[in-house]
DNA sequence: ATCTCGTTTTATAATTATTCTCATCCAATA
DNA sequence: TATTGGATGAGAATAATTATAAAACGAGAT
């Protein structure tokens, strides 16, 4: 996928951003990877067209891009491991923003459907699932 | 919930460890815990019984009981944060190993079933859902 | 076109979580 | 009990991320 510079500063007028030409490269660095990397791997995409770019710079804009819905965090997680005594079967509810963890009872997960869109050899067997969202507290501020 | 120094030996023996006193302290704190604390969190309670334990112990001994599969890790993360730039439905396959991730499509969760068991005011209005598990890789090293 | 002010970027220092190093110590086994 | 390989403790080292401050930029007013 490819951004235009119309696209990416309409974008960015519905979120309230102002438009710089760094903004532009790193989002669209971005869109155009369709993976899950790093802020040092999309520092290294954007240098080849913005040499003179800083690592601080990316690391804000990702942040501000995350923090308003362009682009989404894998696995949001706190700053820190946390560990997780239980080994009964359960799963998770995880606060996107402040990383708060509740367990959560119930068998909303149709692992017959699941198993059929597993890639070959992953393996299941303990399965621990978890649900990003919002927490009432953060959602309350927003 | 409370062990005995009979059951950490023999949890022990099964996972191949050798029954040290800092590391039935550590585990019993994550057990008697009930909930999903920090390596921090943990040094602060043994530090209670073991004033002279060293973080790095509780750093180590977690990592182990992580590893052989008496603890579990919540969210297991990278190292770093990554991005995804795709904004459409979609969910997430993460290795709890290796820490790999790839998309997942398809209709597995029951929504209605999750929704009875949110906590009130929770927001799931964008739900990211992962599946965390062993990639076929890491699955086959064991 | 120039000036001005608030925002953004850059370079680097600072911070924080985690791992490493290594000397010492201790648990498992003979 | 003697041996020995793994475990611990103290602190240094590393790596990801954030904070700071100065310089550069950009939109609007002149």
């Amino acid at each position: 996928m490819r951004l235009t510079h119309e696209q990416f500063r309409e974008l960015a007028a519905k979120h309230g951003l102002a438009v710089t030409h760094q903004r532009q490269v790193v989002y669209e660095a971005v869109i155009a990877s369709h993976g899950h990397y790093s802020p040092e791997d999309i520092y290294a995409t954007v240098r080849r067209s913005i040499p003179s770019i800083s690592l601080a710079t990316v690391y804000n804009n990702l942040r501000l891009f995350i923090e308003c819905g362009m682009l989404r965090e894998v696995s949001p997680h706190a700053a820190t491991v946390r560990v997780d005594g239980n080994l009964e079967p359960h799963h998770h509810l995880v606060c996107s923003r402040c990383k708060s963890v509740q367990d959560i009872e119930g068998e909303f997960i149709d692992f017959k459907r699941l198993s059929r869109q597993l890639p070959e050899g992953f393996d299941l067997t303990q399965p621990l699932i978890e649900v990003f969202g919002l927490c009432r507290r953060c959602r309350s501020k927003k």
